[in-house]
DNA sequence: TGTATTTTTCTTGTCGACAAATAAAATACA
DNA sequence: TGTATTTTATTTGTCGACAAGAAAAATACA
């Protein structure tokens, strides 16, 4: 309602064509990143105004974005981000530790030497925000590192299903990340390490174990957070 | 080109808010069924008078379908039925496999009794449509019967995979069953009658066991089918 | 005849407008 | 004051139109 922004639009001009790709990173982004939390309304003709376009584009990101569950239409009623089941959170689990033993595995198996590189880049990037204790980036990077390697892994229906899990990750993560953790981060670049070396030595199995203990780790790592904040929630 | 449906259009009033719902289960179906074979071009415009809408509907089932990989979109160009990657069909069965697996697995282990009435339903479809040799629903009752149990497995995201790898599988046993094949059904009939015992009784280990046996016979199946047609093809 | 360049045709991406469906507000009634 | 009904306002789903890009056709030139 208040009326900021009034000339500060560092957009005056568009590509043809780059509509959709625009509203949909940016939703995606603020999505995960939790700037819209889950359930917040989306507004088409507020969006439209933002970004300088018509309803039509940011409709058809709409529809995308719903299709991969990240935000939830009600027929001739409002659209808003999709919420998150935390009374059971098996089912995420349950298929998150199955695709990173799966995909790990597959990298092992059907790397090529340019994929290294690419995934090595990511476990920098993802020590570096460990190092400088930056939690947003350190999610961020995490997920690029693991997406990286089920790229290598050359399934594209394994690939998808664990970038839809990467980015609920993202989300549940986030939300327990306000603030740093302590000895979280550290002990995952050691097996983020490890995981890179079974997959350099084709060693399939390590690569399934290792990937496997990783995600179990992680689950159990979320499910303490989730404990412990549950109690937080009691008291309020 | 040729001018027909003159005057044959039994839809003359429509519910707003169906349109896109209307066109998306058209189109997916005629894909599916190879009505639309793998490459065909899909025109806007020339669907948007077929259904006697606008083309904005049209496009928001096109985000959709090209989101489930069913269509592939070239920015400022045509958007065509997604090809099949016939020379490489492995990822697709190692992601088949896994997710026959997985689904009925926990199928076993989450199923409530009212899952089972649906999946009987469908077994018995199939059954029928074994009967009576008719290959189009035959294909379409075993996707849907598989769906059944993955759905009963309550897991969201094995299942959205699943069903996905069903569809493709939709498209790749309709191309090899223009006719009906001897001894392929019946034993899969038995199989899955097999399966559902499992699943009500609970049977984790031996829902995981038969399903997995399934889906290597479906394997080993179109693996010999498209031996023989690839012979078929050189030969001509 | 074959290649390069311009013109035309066609298709897509985007826009502004309008009407149906729903929610919110206002009013009537008990 | 509380509930039911009408009125208003908001938001969505759909439409027809138009211009940007790309493909096809036509033309120029060697």
């Amino acid at each position: 309602m208040t009326d900021i922004d009034t000339d500060n639009s560092p957009i005056p001009e568009r590509k043809r064509g780059s509509g959709v790709k625009m509203v949909y990173d940016l939703l995606r982004d603020e999505i995960l990143d939790l700037v819209l939390p889950p359930g917040s309304p989306i507004d088409e003709v507020q969006l439209a105004e933002r970004l300088k376009m018509s309803r039509t584009p940011i409709r058809e990101a709409l529809v995308r974005l719903a299709g991969e569950g990240l935000i939830d239409t009600l027929p001739n009623r409002s659209t808003m981000v999709a919420n998150i089941d935390f009374l059971n959170l098996n089912p995420f689990f349950d298929a998150l530790v199955l695709m990173y033993r799966v995909t790990t595995r597959l990298a092992a198996q059907n790397h090529r030497p340019e994929d290294l590189a690419v995934i090595r880049g990511f476990h920098e990037d993802y020590a570096a925000a460990v190092k400088s204790r930056d939690a947003l980036t350190m999610i961020a990077t995490n997920a690029a590192f693991h997406a990286a390697i089920a790229e290598a892994g050359r399934n594209p229906y394994f690939t998808s299903l664990f970038r839809r899990l990467l980015d609920e990750g993202r989300r549940i993560l986030r939300l327990y990340y306000q603030s740093y953790e302590e000895q979280f981060p550290q002990r995952f670049v050691d097996e983020h390490a490890a995981i890179i070396a079974a997959i350099a030595a084709r060693d399939i199995e390590a690569a399934d174990r290792l990937g496997k203990a990783h995600a179990e780790q992680i689950v159990e790592q979320v499910q303490k957070l989730f404990a412990r904040n549950n109690k937080l929630d009691i008291a309020l």
